[in-house]
This record gives structure tokens, C-alpha cells and sequence, in this order.
DNA sequence: CCTTTTGTTTTGAGCAGATCAAAACATGCT
DNA sequence: AGCATGTTTTGATCTGCTCAAAACAAAAGG
């Protein structure tokens, strides 16, 4: 059965022009993703693997880094670490945005670089070094986790 | 034997000033790591492993993570991790210097921030968030790998 | 419309880095 | 020197990710 419905999960022309795009397949799975993607802000693969299967049952573990191997290749995803954490993965918007970490609950937030474009960009870098791109992650702690901290110690 | 010989691999009073500075006990595995650090700017927890072999043998895998970690939260060394990369540890100067990390061959360089200060540490973050340190990672190419790509690929 | 070719997903095994818990041990203080 | 605290080891375990080959689906061509 289901000869003639083409794909289950398959909702957004955005994600499929943009595959088409760049030359890959245009798949169910790698429309989840990116659809995924274009919900949640910066969610690393676990979470994208949940997101997936709410459309696409049965997606295996192997698939979700496959595809966002895959995507992150071709550019249309960007993949970033936060110290201490797993990957995470979010779509790229072309502008330069960088990350606030909370170190206390991991939250991820995006931040705008005041500057506006690349701002380390000219770096002392070593001779001959080409810079691809600046990873700016401010590390911190956000309001959240100071509330509940100063809580806890008010005065010592 | 050996019960007045102090410690077999403690040379630098500057580790163990370091490290009773922070209310840490000076034991032979931490002044080890502290003083392969200080020679090795930038390496991963094997490397440091391999390091502290030379002068204490029989040095644990996980003993290095344990030390590292408490140096870490001491503030005597800095950990941060390279993108696709397993974490490295350096000793941290106080000057906020970043790294430039090689997308091909993974090596990575330090990088003197061009303003000399805290560039980008006053981001439009999110209200309330504290940045404690900004960790600033440029990606690309260094010159090796771009001759190395030139000489396999003049003209296309 | 059906076939071929190419590329993708699954299946399954496996690795590296790191973490946790309890016992053996050394450090620093009295 | 002896005790209490803190550290290292030992051993097990876990997550996140990678690799390889077989099953499968999408795009191109007849």
C-alpha cells in the first residue's frame, strides 16, 4: 500500500528547495530535519531524532547524524559545540550570530553580535592562517540559574 | 623503600604555589599535569597522560580526568573544546587569548585578540545573563593544509 | 510508464572520551 | 608519629558518535 502517497512527513517547499539547491536528494528524513531545525532554535541530535519521529517513526539514531552530517556539508546547517555538551545544530541564517551557554543549566541562547558583521574576524591569526568562520560563545550564567543561586546563598 | 624521598615527580615550586594558592593538596599527580601543561600549550587528556608518564608511571586514565577537572574548577587551568574535537587544557595566563582551530588537520593555535581586552564580552545577551568568559574559536585553514589543498587541486 | 543508476537509510557492530562509585592510599595537620 | 581528610586507583558504565555493508528509495533515461 501507499504506492501513490509520495512522503509521509514531507510539508515544507522551503526545505526541498533548499536540498534542491545544494544538490542532495530530496528526502523525507532530511525535510524532518530541517523543518525540526526551523522550530527548534539549537537542539542537538537527540532531540532533533525526537522531533523527527513524531512525523517519521522508526528513524534510527544513525540516520539523525547521517542527515545532519550530511546537511551541516552542505551548508545548510550549522553545527556548533557548547563546552561541556553535545553537538547542537541549528539552521543558518547567514547572518553571523554567536551563542550565550549558561554553565549552570546548559541553556542555549542566540546572541547578536553588537558589532553587527564578523567581528573578530581580523584576528592576529598565525601566518597564513584563513579564517572560515568566527565561533564567539559566551559562557555565563543566565538569569534563571543566578535567581535560584542567589536564593540559595544570600549573604555568606 | 623510599620513605623519605619526598615526591618522585615534583620540580616546580611554581605548580605547588599554584596549587596551595587554591587550598588544593599538592600531590605528585597534579603538580605533573600542571607542569606538562605549562610545556604543552594546548593538548587533550591523552596527551596530558602521556605526559605525565614520563615522570610518574602507572598514572591512571581516569586520575588525569580527575585532576584535570579539579584544576579546572581551581581556575588553574582553562579547558576548551575544539569543534569535532575532544577537549584540551591549558594553563590559563589571565590574558583572554583565543585559538584557531584547523578544520583539516585539527591543530590549533593561540590567537592575541587584536583589541588587547575583552572584545566581544559586552554582546547584546540575553537580559540577565552573566558572561563569565567569552570563548572565541576561529575555524579555517592553516597554511600546511592550504598548500597541501593548492598542490592537490592548482586549477579546477 | 517502467527500468536503471545513483544515492540514502537502515542494520549492526564498535570506538573514544568521559563519568560514577567504592576501596586503597597519601597528604597535611596536631 | 598518628589521625582525619582528601586524593588516586580500580573497575564498571555511559553517552555521543563513527564505520561498513546490505536493503531501499529517489532522480534520470529509455
Amino acid at each position: 500500500m501507499t504506492t501513490t502517497a509520495p512522503l509521509p512527513g514531507v510539508q515544507g517547499p522551503d526545505a526541498q528547495a533548499a536540498l534542491r539547491a545544494t544538490g542532495l536528494k530530496v528526502t523525507a528524513g532530511r525535510v524532518a530535519v530541517l523543518e525540526a531545525l526551523e522550530h527548534a532554535p539549537h537542539v542537538d541530535a537527540e532531540a532533533v531524532l525526537a522531533l523527527v519521529r513524531d512525523r517519521l517513526p522508526g528513524t534510527s539514531v544513525q540516520s539523525i547524524h547521517n542527515v545532519l552530517g550530511d546537511l551541516v556539508d552542505a551548508g545548510l546547517v550549522r553545527r556548533f559545540t557548547p563546552a561541556r555538551q553535545s553537538a547542537r545544530y541549528e539552521r543558518r541564517v547567514g547572518d553571523n550570530h554567536h551563542h550565550a551557554v549558561c554553565s549552570s543549566c546548559g541553556r542555549v541562547d542566540d546572541v547578536d553580535c553588537v558589532v553587527g558583521e564578523a567581528p573578530c574576524l581580523h584576528a592576529d591569526a598565525p601566518s597564513g592562517f584563513v579564517v572560515a568562520v568566527a565561533e564567539v560563545t559566551f559562557v555565563g550564567i543566565c538569569a534563571d540559574c543566578l535567581a535560584a543561586a542567589a536564593a540559595e546563598e544570600p549573604a555568606p
